[in-house]
DNA sequence: TCCCATGTGTAGATTAAGCTATAAATATAT
DNA sequence: ATATATTTATAGCTTAATCTACACATGGGA
């Protein structure tokens, strides 16, 4: 069986793997996409995916866009897991804010080792979830499950708890955490616009208004 | 001033410094010096050393070796911080062991940020030296002072207390440990050999015999 | 159906780091 | 002091990852 786990690979092939990845979570990601997502060339992303699929991480068929092999899930998935412990790490035991983990963590992720990652799992008390709600990748590369319904579909006088915000834009989550919408929080929905899409939450004895767009990104569950 | 401390440098020209460093404290070291101590050939260091020269990292003149400038030296005293940093919070806080340290902060002292390091030096409570002893430069490019006459040249009948063991190996290391010979622990020489150099220690009521090269890389300082 | 915009691939160059083979400089030994 | 051995440098090649310029494929619109 080619491509084990223990093979190690550049950083440059790692990010190409997450960005097919990121594009296409089960579908197929065109060379442009990979392109832009990196900053690269498109021939340089050409000239990657025949590389990545003699590695037997992609199926790859020329004009016909890239796809992750199980194989090449799977590196993706370690390296996720990697990224979002180290996070995790970087919030809780290094003081860093929400601005200065993602760069931080986009370099070391591919600077550690397997044992590593898993003695700061432990350090970490195995975390299910990293700080933003993201799902953290278990060793054996299966996923948990994430509730994810938009808090911006979620119906008048409903009960709903925050899992997870969707962005790693530091102004958002700097914003969000300020308000206290964090995953755990318990909110419940007071008003809806019809047109513009406001949403009015009320919490803590607080009451707050999102936009749709922000709403789009807090993802969670309905309660009760 | 070119060479502030921001730039970053690849993996490959802090490799290189660090081995020029590690080879002449404060001295000159040769082209097949650090070729070796690299495991690269002669012609890469040539090469390499040109470019140290014109980074501003190193004096260097054709046949006549190489020597650290204060620029190059600030560097490498920076990542040498890094380094023990990191080894410090492997082995305090996630469990590793001698033979598995080095490996891994050799790896990662090229990828941390220097908030990275700076913050890890917080966790850890601003330690002035890592485990085995070794001082940790500070963030102004200064060393701690560490006691460093070796055992070996103890007198009998005096005490003498552990400060550091000179020596990355981890079967020595994992020896010295089991014996509990680390930094910090007092000893007192009860008979001294005057051929083979060995040395009788007592310590916790216990009495071991060292051979004379580990003896030599037991440092510290006589006590009263 | 043909055509052209967009997307994708090929050719060839560049940079960083390494290598081997060989030549030149320095050091050592008779 | 000369010859030999060692050390160091130069020349030229390799690999990985990138680029620009250009050529070809694909598919939506006239």
């Amino acid at each position: 069986m080619p491509n084990s786990k223990d093979v190690s690979l550049s950083t440059s092939v790692e990010n190409y793997l997450k960005a097919i990845w990121l594009i296409a979570r089960e579908g197929t990601a065109s060379t442009t996409a990979v392109a832009e997502q990196l900053g690269v060339s498109a021939p340089s992303v050409s000239a990657m995916l025949g590389k990545l699929q003699v590695l037997g991480f992609v199926e790859y068929e020329r004009y016909r866009g890239v796809q992750l092999t199980a194989s090449g899930t799977r590196r993706v998935l370690l390296l996720l897991r990697g990224h979002r412990l180290i996070e995790t790490f970087l919030l809780e035991h290094l003081g860093y804010s929400w601005d200065e983990v993602h760069e931080e963590a986009e370099k070391l992720e591919h600077a550690v080792s397997e044992r590593f990652t898993e003695r700061l799992g432990e350090l970490l008390g195995h975390p299910s979830h990293d700080p933003h709600g993201d799902p953290i990748p278990r060793s054996d590369g299966t996923l948990p499950d994430t509730p994810n319904t938009p808090l911006a579909e979620v119906g008048v006088g409903q009960t709903f708890e925050v899992s997870r915000l969707m962005t790693q834009a530091a102004d958002a989550l700097h914003y969000l955490a300020e308000l206290g919408v964090q995953p755990g929080a318990q909110l419940r929905v007071v008003k809806r616009e019809p047109f513009g899409g406001l949403v009015h939450i009320r919490y803590d004895g607080r009451e707050e208004v999102l936009s749709k767009e922000l709403a789009m990104l807090i993802r969670g569950e309905v309660r009760r």
